[in-house]
DNA sequence: ATAACACATAGACAAATATCTATGTGAGGT
DNA sequence: ACCTCACATAGATATTTGTCTATGTGTTAT
């Protein structure tokens, strides 16, 4: 039962950084090599590859590598995997927690 | 244009924790007081208290006090438009940053 | 008034994270 | 062979974060 929310976390703190946020946004159109993207930081090479990995890690992005260049762009089926989570559990459910027991100021 | 990465960076972080995402998946059918949601976990009442600052922080979750209790609930609207940015950093835009100039790669 | 209860705040601390500089790796060009 | 380029890895460091114990605040009951 927790396991879903250990496997969705990691999305959560993918997504929790500014930068990796653009990062998302700038591959929602298609295939960006790693050097398009880090034209438009201020941050240095090395940072740009952690923030890469940490989104490949997830599952988010995946990157080709053709000749000295790696290209990047987003994984649909675990966006959509991510959206379908987020509905989830924000969407009333007939198993919830909620619905057990009773609470000490009588109002479930 | 910046401005709504950072304004929705602190989505990402409030849900990027396990406890918290299991607390809005119980909040999701409706509201609880918080001595209902701290019974689920293995934590102290204050890092509970902790954990509903920074939901209430961001916008996610409302809090309503009724005598000694308090009563949390989600911001149905906020999640909307958190779903609605999520959505939107996903999916293909016509001034997209990709879309500019050349990369070194010649691949754009 | 006094005590008990529900929750918040303060401060401490260990773990995780974002960033940097320095260096490694592997592909292409001369 | 050598160098350069594109990117990854290693290690250091400052900041952020999750958790705890101790204490404060405001409400209800006696």
């Amino acid at each position: 039962m927790d396991e879903k929310y250990a496997e969705n976390v990691g999305l959560f703190k993918a997504l929790a950084d500014t930068n990796r946020l653009m990062i998302v946004d700038m591959l929602s159109c298609g295939e960006l090599c790693a050097c398009k993207i880090l034209e438009k930081f201020n941050i240095t090479q090395p940072t740009l590859s952690h923030h890469m990995k940490i989104l490949c890690d997830c599952g988010l992005v995946s990157g080709r590598k053709e000749g000295k260049w790696t290209h990047y762009s987003l994984n649909d089926n675990k966006v959509q995997d991510f959206k379908n989570f987020l509905n989830s559990i924000t969407t009333d459910k007939e198993d919830c927690i909620c619905k057990e027991g009773e609470c000490t100021c009588g109002k479930g």
